[in-house]
DNA sequence: CTGAAAGCGCTTACAG
DNA sequence: CTGAAAGCGCTTACAG
């Protein structure tokens, strides 16, 4: 039987607003008293209890991530800044998976009303904006990670200027049929990207062509799959009019597009988008996100808020940096 | 303000026990009275808040994970079937991440004390047999991935097994001098795999070879990195005799080796280990671990002790599978 | 089927 | 610096 502050209080001959005290660091207590409280914590292996702290102190020391899934390299790296940053300030992490079925919003709400954390890490979230109006009556700290809405305090990359500057490496490089390798064409990061893709052909006089925006058929993940990237290549590179080079909306559909070509024996110059970690190891072109930068920060940011709900709003945007390897050479 | 239990007992004009059982599905209440109080609840907005349910009734619908590093290729596969289970059981995901420098026991006496949740899944947390045996007292479900204990149920895979596969795949092939790309030679899995690749040796009849077990420099995550294996390869191929043909400890710096191979202008056979999602597009020969069903079976195994504390232990033990690739033709 | 009441293990003004 | 006491928002026997 784990034992209580009761135990604890009388064991050491002291009130257990002393014990919570001494559990609480900053109240002051004598040096004598901490002893004696302590040496009869640690003697029966006392903790308080996470529930019962959160109740009285309508604080739980805990961020919630929200993400659509977990096992995705974007999320993973970012996930990896946010461990980085909590560890360092001692909160603990949970982890909300929004199921793909579901109404996205319900379940959002959902999270928010059961209020399990004290502050809250939206990643890869979105919503219409009037759904996150709605959502700042809960009055809660948030902060949007990939994703931007006035009211909360966020952290994303201009997907408009990466993609661009990913498709103009291409026509700088004097290709005229640049493809892309989309995915699902609803999600945000894809809507966006295609408009930097545009802006960047527009700018060299060159018509856009529906036909050069190639998916695969599998969207698991929204498509952001190796599998994604292989059967999108496959059916660019059967295409009556091979195009001359491709800009991939990530890199990991990127390394399916490589295999692709390899399977078809087929080659052209592609870009991925993302640059994670093992991008730089199969020489990948890409368009640098800096996740780890951003989950950092976005931590920061947030715990921020929870110190002080009325600073500041702020929007952080990275802006998204071209990488040269060998898959545009 | 949010609304508690009260609001709504007194808007519904029924009595809080009352809520509480409509929020509980299981016990009974009148359709008519049921209706009456969640048309108040939804009109205000309520949802019964975790804290106060878990210190009543010391359960919160939480899994914890414990794992040394979320960003990691394994435990984010692990990961992805831990989810895919819960989802479907209705539970949620607590992610404690031990952090390197501290003293591992410590850190998970911690979270095993805090009562954060109702069943602990500990991947990849390699703890001597004693220390296991202390966390027995806690008495509460703990499921054990990647590691094995006899008073724990555990999930894990046949890593002396795995490894002794590669190494004879590779010997099989005639390569006589096979080196083993290894990582922090501490580590439980990386002793295990050197087991393995020792005992093919011996069935060979060749002598093992102390200095064609080869690390890299950089030990962040242990070493198994793109960089750990990029370094030893290099490493490797400036040896005065290179070896023949590799056994790589993971797939991850199976890709690190390939890129060092390349940079070098060299080639050699190489098999990885782990078979994450990516290996398949880059061709690498590896063991497969199954990861995503470890993960999942992991959960599965977990809840049904939370509901049955007696029911007896089970090892599950995977048999790695070979992959035959490009790497290794 | 429903209510009154005790209790879960803490925190935190309020006094002293 | 320390204690008595109220309260956090629920759950759950116990009665009826």
């Amino acid at each position: 039987m784990a034992s209580t502050i009761y135990d604890i209080a009388k064991q050491a001959g002291v009130s257990i607003a002393t014990v919570s005290r001494v559990f609480n660091q900053s109240s002051s207590v004598s040096e004598r008293t901490r002893k004696k409280v302590m040496d009869v914590a640690e003697a029966v292996g006392y903790h308080p209890q996470a529930f019962a702290q959160g109740l009285a102190s309508k604080k739980n020391n805990t961020i919630m991530v929200v993400v659509p899934v977990i096992s995705n390299y974007f999320f993973m790296e970012v996930l990896g800044g946010v461990q980085d940053k909590l560890g360092e300030l001692g909160f603990d992490l949970s982890i909300f998976n929004v199921t793909a079925g579901d109404d996205l919003f319900e379940q959002v709400e959902h999270v928010l009303k059961r209020r399990w954390a004290e502050g809250y890490l939206f990643i890869s979230i979105h919503l219409e904006d009037k759904q996150w109006k709605q959502l700042t009556r809960y009055n809660v700290p948030i902060t949007l990670v990939d994703e931007h809405y006035q009211e909360f305090d966020s952290v994303s990359v201009d997907n408009v200027q990466g993609a661009y500057r990913a498709t103009k490496s291409l026509l700088d490089k004097g290709f005229r049929r640049v493809a892309m390798l989309s995915a699902l064409k609803s999600s945000k990061p894809i809507r966006d990207r295609l408009v930097g893709y545009k802006k960047a052909l527009s700018e060299k006089g060159i018509n856009f062509c529906e036909s050069l925006i190639i998916s695969g058929e599998s969207l698991y993940r929204d498509g952001f799959t190796e599998r994604g990237g292989y059967e999108a290549m496959i059916k660019m590179l059967n295409m009556d009019d091979v195009p001359d080079a491709c800009f991939c909306a990530s890199d990991i559909q990127a390394v399916g597009a490589l295999k692709a070509m390899k399977d078809m024996g087929a080659s052209m110059p592609i870009i991925g988008y993302d640059d994670i970690e093992l991008s730089e190891y199969i020489g990948l072109s890409t368009i640098r996100q800096p996740m780890r930068d951003m989950g950092f920060y976005a931590t920061q940011n947030l715990v921020e808020r929870m110190k002080n709900h009325d600073k500041a709003i702020s929007q952080t945007i990275y802006s998204p940096e071209l990488i040269h390897r060998s898959s545009t050479d």
